[in-house]
DNA sequence: GTCACTTAGTTAATATATTAATCATTAACT
DNA sequence: AGTTAATGATTAATATATTAACTAAGTGAC
């Protein structure tokens, strides 16, 4: 059984597939003088408030060792604050200053706008099924936690 | 229209999707003394002879500043060869040496083994979907080349 | 309490990504 | 022909990724 065409393989298909989503967001945060990294770590202390520096690295995927500079870099930059617990002198603890805060208001929309671009290029079943085959790899088929199946179905009119 | 999970967003999807399919390749070339921009870069040569080193740089997805470091150190090793065109002296060529090459046999069987696996760990149709949503956002929706339809159709019995 | 063991964070060394600037070569225009 | 513009490769500077080692702080068994 033959390997098949190394440009479509799965792996360089997802990489191709960033390098076509990414730019439209990237635009948005270097113009704020982000990088990506920074972008995801204030995007999650957006949702968190105060998170150990070990759940943040788990969250914005950026590896613990890389972590150390780009947190270095954005409490340089006056938008985040590093906390050692005192229950635990272990465990450091990380937030998003005002400064760091205020950044969210200003861009989130532009960020909502481009995701939704994005979202209507594809209609919106391929859209789920897409989600679908990722959450497969990742082996994130969390049980539908609503009420909807997760798994996308067909339409009866297929029609794109 | 609030913007969903972080978490939860196509950019962050398709990392993880990556963290979770490539450390199973890497573990192979990793093996063989070889970063996973080296084996792309081999991957490739292995498939074209001689190719420029920008569309090597396209295929593989490694900006040209990078190429260089990363065909440096293969030179170095002894894995590939540049050769700089007499017609346009401005391009580079890049070729597989026989060193080079000795290792597709050595590694493709066991890269083709894993692909295998995780092309198993899916059912064909959440696959071809998977494909398919990854195409529509690269805009490598390229017409089918072949005979079938590239829009994966829902077979009647749905039963996953 | 002390020692082995674990955990959370950090440092170090090398490789790569990103952006802008530079260089050599070729193509294009007048 | 001669300047200009465009192309392909390279360099430089900063930021991250990767892997291993290392520190400090907590945990547990004894």
């Amino acid at each position: 059984m033959a390997m098949q065409d190394f440009s479509h393989s799965l792996p360089m298909m997802l990489y191709r597939a960033l390098d076509a989503v990414m730019p439209r967001f990237r635009r948005i945060f270097t113009a704020a003088g982000l990088t990506e990294q920074q972008w995801r770590v204030l995007r999650v202390l957006w949702e968190h408030d105060e998170i150990a520096q070990g759940a943040l690295a788990g969250l914005t995927l950026i590896p613990p060792p890389s972590l150390i500079g780009v947190l270095d870099r954005l409490t340089g930059s006056g938008l985040i604050e590093r906390r050692r617990s005192d229950s635990d002198r272990r465990m450091v603890y990380v937030a998003a200053t005002r400064a760091g805060r205020r950044l969210e208001e200003k861009l989130m929309p532009e960020v909502a706008k481009v995701y939704a671009d994005l979202r209507a290029s594809l209609d919106g079943q391929t859209w789920a099924r897409l989600e679908f085959g990722l959450q497969c790899l990742t082996g994130d088929v969390t049980a539908t936690r609503g009420s909807k199946p997760r798994v996308p179905r067909q339409r009866t009119r297929t029609k794109p």
